[in-house]
DNA sequence: TCTGAATTGACAAAAAATTAACATAAGCGT
DNA sequence: ACGCTTATGTTAATTTTTTGTCAATTCAGA
């Protein structure tokens, strides 16, 4: 099917195009040109349209792009047109806090469990969900057809709990602990590791200063 | 002070070289090679000794490097033999989750207020902290010297406290809104779109399906 | 102290990503 | 219908990033 290999700094910049399309549409703006979304988005017009052109011709000639039909083609791309069922591995403060997002429902993001180990938690029940023991967790992904687990539990039993998972036939991990989880090729893993972003930022407040 | 510009890509990359030096460190070994670096790492040794001489010299030929040494010096280069002081805007979950990272304390992060815009979580107490409202939060900024704000609230007020808070003098911002922030050059900001990361997720989920 | 093995730092080459340029196609006004 | 303008899609050039190579330096052992 995929024809060339197409690069993640492509994919990462796509949901970034679907969110300046989105505002567009819902002003009721019908076209736009790859310059004017440049000035937008500062970006440059020819990685717009080099980036649009991965996927396919979605502008016209001389016209531009109809900004709902490229919005929901991007979408499509993005598998925002299925629906996906998943997981909370982790009833800590972030995983809640993840649930809580109703953002995700609207995007086809389904959160149909949560998990967590200590027996304190299991039973409360939050945004509607009962958060449950680990040990039913096999067995709740398997009969639930769970895409994405995510995973907000301490590093140290992170590792051991996406083997487990990958084992249920999980297809994807959104993995929010501080560990690179090396698991088999067909699991994918997108990593959002915070404290590597907050350092990002101290490393470039830095840089500033000596700048000077 | 800074000759050349360092990119962004090598900076993301160093906090993930600490991780890795930190549990070497842990473990007990005091040398490693870019060679043993890059079968753990799964990245090449070429690269791992590009982005070290990008700040210098910190091996040793025939000898490889002092694992205790290069991790203070990354340390160093993050900015993270300095403190911090934080302030989180917006009481939510989200922000909820992050004050009570004590990881991030650990590194020199400290979270000295929390402001958030409903009266009914103001006084409220989380990880020690009293939740304050917004009114109080440019005053609190100049009077405690705030580096950098958090900022965890919904998109729609995002813009107008970014200014806020980059008028009371905050460094940094870290960006927990699904907006793009347009401030002074003076002002670091670091982005944390959790939403893009999901669909980045999807893509790949999509892409590997289409493999087949 | 000398010799061989190991390993960096620097430079060169290759690959990837970004930007620029332009021919081509569509729209729009007359 | 015709020509002018607009703006894409595509190819080429440029820049950046990554990988490969190797001389120079250090360590370790005899």
């Amino acid at each position: 099917m995929e024809e060339k290999e197409i690069s993640q700094a492509v994919v990462s910049r796509l949901p970034r195009y679907l969110r300046y399309l989105g505002e567009l549409r819902d002003e009721g703006i019908e076209r736009v040109s790859s310059q004017e979304l440049s000035d937008i988005m500062q970006v440059t017009a020819s990685q717009i349209r080099q980036d649009l052109n991965t996927f396919g011709g979605f502008g016209q000639q001389g016209y531009g792009y109809n900004v709902g039909y490229l919005y929901d083609e991007i979408g499509k791309i993005l598998g925002l047109n299925r629906e996906h069922r998943l997981v909370i591995v982790g009833a800590g403060n972030l995983g809640q806090a993840l649930v809580n997002y109703t953002n995700f429902e609207r995007r086809g993001f389904l959160f149909r469990g949560i998990f967590d180990h200590d027996p304190k938690v299991c039973g409360k029940e939050i945004h509607g969900i009962t958060v449950r023991p680990m040990e039913e967790m096999p067995d709740f992904i398997r009969e639930n057809q769970i895409d994405i687990a995510v995973l907000t539990i301490p590093k140290t039993s992170a590792v051991e709990v996406a083997k487990q998972l990958a084992a249920c036939g999980v297809r994807g991990i959104w993995n929010f602990a501080h560990v690179d989880l090396r698991l088999p090729g067909h699991i994918q893993v997108e990593n959002v590791h915070l404290s590597d972003s907050l350092m990002k930022l101290s490393y470039n407040l830095s840089s500033v200063e000596d700048e000077s």
